[in-house]
DNA sequence: CGTCCCCTTGAATGAAGTCAATACGCGTGG
DNA sequence: CCACGCGTATTGACTTCATTCAAGGGGACG
């Protein structure tokens, strides 16, 4: 099984064979493959899709009218960029590559029949969409509270942690796919104290970031460096103890 | 028509008769006041109710493990607090009150009997959903890249459009809920720079803020010294102009 | 071999935080 | 009616953190 998105919905939903073959069959029906740093959608656009993303990294970002800009939040994969974009009629944000990327466009059509006739993916797809917005919320909190030292280990942890969630790590070690500047428009530092940060964390022992490779040899100390506290991502509910093959 | 929650809905559809009255009994039903600076529901308890702010100021916000508090969202009156929450089993933020308010709780059968019957109002709360996360975003862009000055010019113009789309405001002054502390926690400044912020916009001339009366005597150039931008709050869409009543 | 992008470093500047004292405004109770 | 107390707002002096500017280094790729 190397399907990103029924990867994630297992943490939210025990799925059935027939949801996989649908998540599959839909999941597969209009890929669109992009370089980095293109645009997937931009700000002032009809949306028309929802995206998932299937390989790589993308990103939600805003940009100020003086072109200051902030990264709103990641996709990475097995992550849908709006599950209920349809009503919109214009963007207010864009969304980018980061990385290449492969993205499945999902239309109206295919999401309903996702969740007309299965409810456990309906349910699956709910957590996806509560998920995201409490990750949305740690993020303000990430802003308005942290120091810098915090507020990029606290990136690092998050992403870490939704990497492994679709089985993108090893150990403790992953691809790692921002740019020093990137983190900058993430934390709303300068991408100078961005790379003067990354050095502290490296001082301290708690990260090893070398090139695209991130290692973090102990997860627990850079989780309390960073005030990190995992329940947001709410990995181990309820739901996905329930035998779905009923 | 007192009722703010309907009075936020018709800006994102046309509600007949019917939607209107259905509305009105579920938001009187189970009514709970609280004095200012009272828990509506703290962290790690479970959700039973959707609140539904009828008068007064809420906010949510979360404690790091060092006591800092950042809010995360406000509650003006009309506004529901987590649509979808009743699939979680423990919330991972806190809400509370910053004013004295009144609140209307609505069971999830209460939720189920506004929706199921009534495809204009599920409309008008699926736009109501999606604005949230839309100011979510805008609070992420917000903390992350406009200056203390812009910060605080932001806060005050969208709580001032916000009364006013629930008819909370008198031509160009309303009632003014926050404290400066209040401000800080949501700016992520310190409650003396909040001070000192308030001072320039003052000397500036773009607002007057005495005691808790806020008038803003230009709004056009308030927002543009916040590089406000409306469209996030999506106030004008097609939806309210259909007729309703078909 | 050169070019482009990204990372790194140092020195100077600037924005915001901290600490501590003081003032104001309002409600309570003497 | 006035005194008191408490929460909130204001001010000044100093410190800390982060930005800016500017220059140099390293690796990947054509």
């Amino acid at each position: 099984m190397d399907n990103p998105l029924i990867r994630k919905l297992e943490h939210y939903a025990r799925l059935s064979t027939e949801d996989k073959a649908v998540l599959i069959k839909a999941s597969s029906d209009r890929l669109r493959k992009l370089r980095a740093h293109e645009d997937v959608i931009a700000e002032g656009e009809k949306p028309r899709y929802v995206n998932l993303v299937l390989s790589g990294c993308a990103c939600r970002f805003k940009h100020l009218d003086d072109g200051r800009r902030q990264i709103i939040a990641y996709f990475v994969p097995g992550d849908l960029c709006d599950l209920n974009v349809f009503i919109l009629s214009q963007m207010d944000h864009s969304i980018g590559s980061i990385t290449d990327v492969v993205i499945a466009e999902l239309s109206r059509e295919a999401m309903e029949e996702l969740t007309m006739a299965h409810p456990r993916i309906t349910l699956a797809l709910w957590w996806e969409t509560l998920v995201a917005a409490a990750v949305q919320r740690e993020w303000t909190v990430n802003l308005g509270q942290r120091s810098a030292f915090e507020r990029v280990a606290h990136v690092l942890c998050e992403l870490f942690l939704r990497l492994r969630a679709v089985g993108l790590t090893n150990d403790d070690s992953c691809q790692w796919p921002l740019t020093q500047s990137e983190l900058a428009d993430t934390t709303g530092l300068s991408p100078v104290h961005v790379n003067r940060t990354l050095q502290e964390l490296r001082a301290a022992g708690l990260v090893a970031l070398r090139g695209k490779t991130l290692r973090i040899p102990d997860l627990d100390a850079l989780k309390s460096a960073a005030m990190f506290n995992t329940n947001y991502l709410h990995l181990d509910h309820e739901g996905r103890h329930l035998d779905a093959n009923d």
